[in-house]
DNA sequence: GCGTTGACTATTGTCTGACAATCTCGATAG
DNA sequence: CTATCGAGATTGTCAGACAATAGTCAACGC
């Protein structure tokens, strides 16, 4: 009972439907400001309007989906400056997540965040985009079990979740890749050293690295999306994969 | 349009049976432990029973409500290590609200602050304590606006919402209620030096101290439920105000 | 030609009722 | 006293209904 392995595994229909619209918008098979009328989430999810209702709401407190009053889900949009609030407050906690993982990990998970920094750089020299994902997402994993803090870790799988939408622009970029690696190595370095500071320290770095970035790439694709005029949202209609 | 007077200011009805169940729940109207079956929301609120569902769906992801699968929902309580967690999540955060208010924030915040912290002074030297609670509201109020950072002051809420349970802790302790006044002297002292390491250290140790005493009283009450045995947890019934 | 008005349609917000699945608790038998 | 079983209560999910509201677009007047 000491565990917590079934932590979200429900089986209902309501958890089956918040988690394969939740994996949608997140994985972006849904695009940012796409509507998502409650009957065509109905059809995707198999499920009744009312569970869906549910769901959403679920989804809308987690940040993922913003409600129109009488116009319907939306996935939600962020705009520069909630972009750099959510940013700022991600590396707050990552940085104290490095902190605390100094502070508490076992050298089993000192030694296993290294594997993972190292395995991410392999994934990524092969060109295996979605090893560098899997990776990615395995130290934090990691870091967050070292961190032993669960509030934590829910906080920040929470930020995870609404800010995967950028999750694509690190990929291409030229040269980004390298220094994401340099400082994912800098972070693993110190806490080898378990050297708190500079844990936290690189951590912090280290988003607002990828801050810097993501922001640019939102700013870029605002202007495009104010060339373009005002498109009109695609619905789900039609964008079948 | 730059302001954002009407945040929660819905006039919808799942918004007002959302925030009628929310603040019974975080004033204490309804205990933790307490069941909560939907018909007694029905009649609480008014709405009707899948209304009354996405309430209790959007609290339950605030952290507010716990739902036993097929029992219904359950005012959630906290073990004491996810108490543990949660106040050390609360720390790094106001610590950083600290931090960022130094760096942020106007001179007429910092001057509103002090200002605050008199006021809850007199309060409790009134013996006031409708007033003590106001103004802390306030302090919080203002430490978030001057941290300028939405994603910051919404995670806060929502942990001082979970925290609100333990909120009444502090009115009766000898000494506490000095000690407190003492720290947030040193807060508001920290901020008017526009010194920022100095403010965030005060505000991470007014919150450890106050999640000493809350595991302290959370102990006691443990073991109180303990002593008066497996206490059939009461519902709505009979608890009229 | 262009802006305004108004009806029409699509969608959401909310309620009601229904039924199976599951839990709770008391009765009953040993 | 304990274990088993069945009735009752509650949740989980669905289907349908209706009013309220936003978006669309054609008709109309200037």
């Amino acid at each position: 009972m000491d565990d917590a392995e079934h932590e979200r595994s429900g089986f209902g229909v309501r958890e089956i439907t918040a988690d394969r619209i939740r994996t949608a918008v997140v994985s972006g098979e849904l695009l940012p400001g796409q509507r998502l009328p409650e009957r065509e989430l109905c059809a995707l999810t198999g499920a009744s309007r009312a569970t869906v209702r549910e769901a959403v709401r679920q989804l809308e407190t987690e940040g993922l989906i913003t409600t129109i009053p009488y116009r319907g889900p939306v996935v939600s949009t962020l705009s520069e400056q909630e972009a750099r609030d959510i940013y700022e407050l991600r590396a707050m906690l990552e940085g104290q997540a490095g902190r605390l993982f100094v502070e508490r990990a076992s050298d089993e998970l000192v030694v296993a965040l290294r594997c993972t920094v190292e395995e991410i750089g392999r994934a990524h020299a092969a060109g295996d985009m979605v090893g560098v994902i899997a990776n990615s997402d395995e130290f934090y994993v990691v870091l967050t079990k070292g961190a032993a803090n669960k509030a934590l870790s829910q906080a920040l799988l929470t930020i995870h979740n609404r800010l995967a939408l950028f999750r694509f622009s690190s990929t291409r970029w030229p040269g980004r890749a390298e220094r994401s690696m340099a400082e994912l190595r800098e972070i693993a370095t110190a806490v080898e050293a378990r050297d708190a500071a500079a844990a936290e320290a690189s951590c912090v770095r280290h988003i607002e690295a990828a801050a810097e970035l993501a922001l640019m790439v939102l700013a870029e694709r605002m202007q495009g999306a104010a060339i373009a005029g005002r498109s009109r949202a695609p619905s789900l209609i039609g964008a079948k994969s």
